[in-house]
DNA sequence: TATATTTGAGACAAGATAGTCTTAAATATG
DNA sequence: CATATTTAAGACTATCTTGTCTCAAATATA
């Protein structure tokens, strides 16, 4: 698997947090609700993703989670960053420890396109361009598809 | 993490056959001593391996396993579809159940492109491919870097 | 202030992956 | 044939990931 289940679900929470109006406070057990994620489990994620500062978060009624920064400065790796760490992104194809291209393995001129070609789609994509792209064409961040993007107008 | 450690192990060990002469049986605790892999580990992997119709294997002293085909026929690909499954190379970057594209989730574009250059590099790169690499460059398959890549005449 | 709501923190349980060990079956060799 | 070697099969344990639950702290609101 590429990334964790945590990464994939704190990367649809940002998502939902990026199509909504910025301005106010979401509460997880919504966002959980609306993407058919496990409240208690997403609650955890969340708060790594504040830990990391890609959220901030207030307690109490009306209280919830916000992105921090506007969704299109923020980019997918600093999701996966966050949560799986860039191991994904620097570790050797066969597992081996400590690389820095000294010492190579036999996978790993192939392997290092491959990896780069992985980190610049994370880096290059942005909350934002997947909220614009999943609201114009209604696309699925759901398991049955019912997601609705609201509000249009973000 | 891209692939488990289970296919690492069973590359390693597929690679170390290419490198080989492949008229003979090499025992997997030799395999397994060279690489510096658990020998009761490895066995497991290579009876998957095995199973699955890419190695041959035979019982008792001077046993041990070979490469069925020839190594420049077997892609990495085969050895991951064996062991981790295809899943990697056909699911959601999202981890959304059953898409055909027909109802995609807004990374699709994005991870569709990736996930087709990490499959052309496993199926474009072949055992012998590696154990070229590997005898022409003397790299490591091995954590210590301690590997020899006898013998040089493959 | 009292109450309900919501995040924060962390214990706990379930499931998957990784790794170990035991026993059986096959087979080369003396 | 007897023995040592090696794969085959699968039980078993350890560790990591995933998911659930409980309680505390903060806070909006009546
Ligand atoms: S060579 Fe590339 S893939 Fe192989 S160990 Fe070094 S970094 Fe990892
Ligand atoms: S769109 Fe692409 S990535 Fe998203 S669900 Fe369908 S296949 Fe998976």
């Amino acid at each position: 698997m590429l990334l964790s289940k945590s990464c994939i679900y704190g990367m649809r929470g940002a998502l939902y947090l990026a199509s909504s109006s910025n301005s106010k406070y979401i509460s997880i057990k919504q966002i959980s609700n609306d993407l058919d994620i496990s409240p208690h489990f997403l609650t955890k994620i969340m708060q790594e993703l504040t830990k990391a500062g890609l959220l901030e978060s207030q307690k109490g009624p009306k209280g919830g989670v916000r992105l921090k920064k506007d969704g299109n400065e923020v980019a997918l790796v600093e999701i996966v960053a966050a949560i799986d760490g860039m191991d994904l992104l620097t570790e050797c194809a066969l597992g081996l420890p400590g690389c820095g291209t000294a010492k190579p393995c036999p996978l790993h001129e192939q392997w290092a396109d491959t990896r780069d070609e992985i980190r610049v789609m994370l880096e290059e994509t942005t909350l934002t361009d997947l909220a614009r792209k999943g609201k114009e064409g209604n696309l699925r961040i759901t398991a049955d598809g019912t997601f609705d993007w609201l509000p249009k107008d973000n």
